[in-house]
DNA sequence: GCCTTGTTGACAGCCGGTGTCAGCTTCGGC
DNA sequence: GCCGAAGCTGACACCGGCTGTCAACAAGGC
């Protein structure tokens, strides 16, 4: 008995990373069910038998329960765009490197819609995300700047890299939001191909 | 005497635009002064002689006294973007539209930094600012929507309109923040178009 | 078993934001 | 001028997000 596959990790950890999955399924759900403004924290911690006060030995703030795993996200878009082939023109690594935000809304769609419309009633939490895509901005353009580029020097590169990645980002977002006003129906990986494109030829 | 400039306006609404201009400008300096999240409501009514309760009277809240006059900048952008040719390419268009931004931060280039100085320390007052942005976004798209475009099906006008605005925009960010990292010394119009130019050639 | 450390609930407090109310000022009609 | 309607104000109470503190308890290492 007992086999732990993760032998280093205690009780506590364990108990611990269960209380904070529960915290994050019961919050969404009230969220999505009542809205966010209307979902207090003690509503969300009294689901789970914790007091307000453990809430925020759980969570930094309320947003983090629906943005925690985001800085993770962007993370990984730029760990894509790291393994694209340096001879790929930047606009075209873009595309390939978001193809794994179309992966993740596609794997669950029902959940993305969902928390889409959440951000649309609630502006403030919107804006919540869009400075943590800030975050995703900077950790591509850095991505795009160890990548070979065709030296010019009239834009440094810095802000070269800069708008060319919050750009793409931008595009995503159109699509996204393109996506969901035809209820997941269309195709993203579609929409984001025809919103670059509109932008800048994905040659 | 009493020849009023604006006779329509009473005694009442006169004092009323004082003290709210008075409430921005105190606020503002203390913001810059101590940081905005050190700054209490209480602390910029009290600098006016004002209760709080008082100031929610004047903003509906504290970052309005900061973004207040924004949705008037989008609107502006998009009214520059309404006067650009017909015929004058989407990207190019708004190139010439964001010139009305330009010319709104290099009118008082101090204040604009210290702003911009401001915002970097202040992540959730810069995430309204965002949000502000995301109406200057569907403004633009909504004008460029009343353009003639070339007949293309292949991705919805909407998503084509949105993504573009919002590139546009994605772009005077970066150069903004280039130009504040030069401490306002390079040339913000140059800037930007060495961002626009390095996503899609401004033909 | 003991001691360190982590976790918890309870309490108090700060700040942004809202409802309410009574008292005052401005304004418009007369 | 007068007077009533409408606007503005301060004071008070309240809510919710968030933080500091503290005593009680459970988990883990030794």
């Amino acid at each position: 008995m007992s086999q732990g596959v993760e032998p280093e990790v205690g009780l506590r950890e364990r108990t611990r990373r269960t209380v904070r999955a529960e915290l994050m399924t019961i919050g969404m759900n009230l969220f999505i069910l009542n809205g966010y403004d209307q979902t207090t924290i003690e509503d969300i911690s009294a689901g789970c038998g914790l007091s307000k006060r453990s809430f925020f030995r759980y969570f930094p703030s309320k947003e983090d329960l629906v943005f925690g795993n985001l800085e993770l996200v962007g993370e990984r878009i730029a760990a894509r765009l790291g393994e694209r082939p340096a001879a790929e023109p930047p606009w075209l690594a873009l595309r390939g490197a978001l193809d794994f935000l179309v992966t993740l809304n596609l794997s669950d769609p029902q959940r993305s819609l969902q928390l889409r419309r959440m951000l649309r009633d609630t502006p403030a939490l919107d804006a919540r995300r869009l400075e943590k895509q800030l975050r995703w901005r900077a950790l591509l353009a850095a991505q795009l700047a160890r990548r070979a580029s065709p030296a010019a020097e009239s834009p440094p590169p810095q802000l070269r890299d800069r708008a060319i990645a919050a750009s793409a980002l931008s595009c995503f977002d159109a699509a996204h939001d393109e996506w969901v006003a035809t209820d997941a129906q269309a195709s993203l990986a579609d929409l984001l191909d025809g919103a670059m494109a509109a932008v800048a030829p994905l040659t």
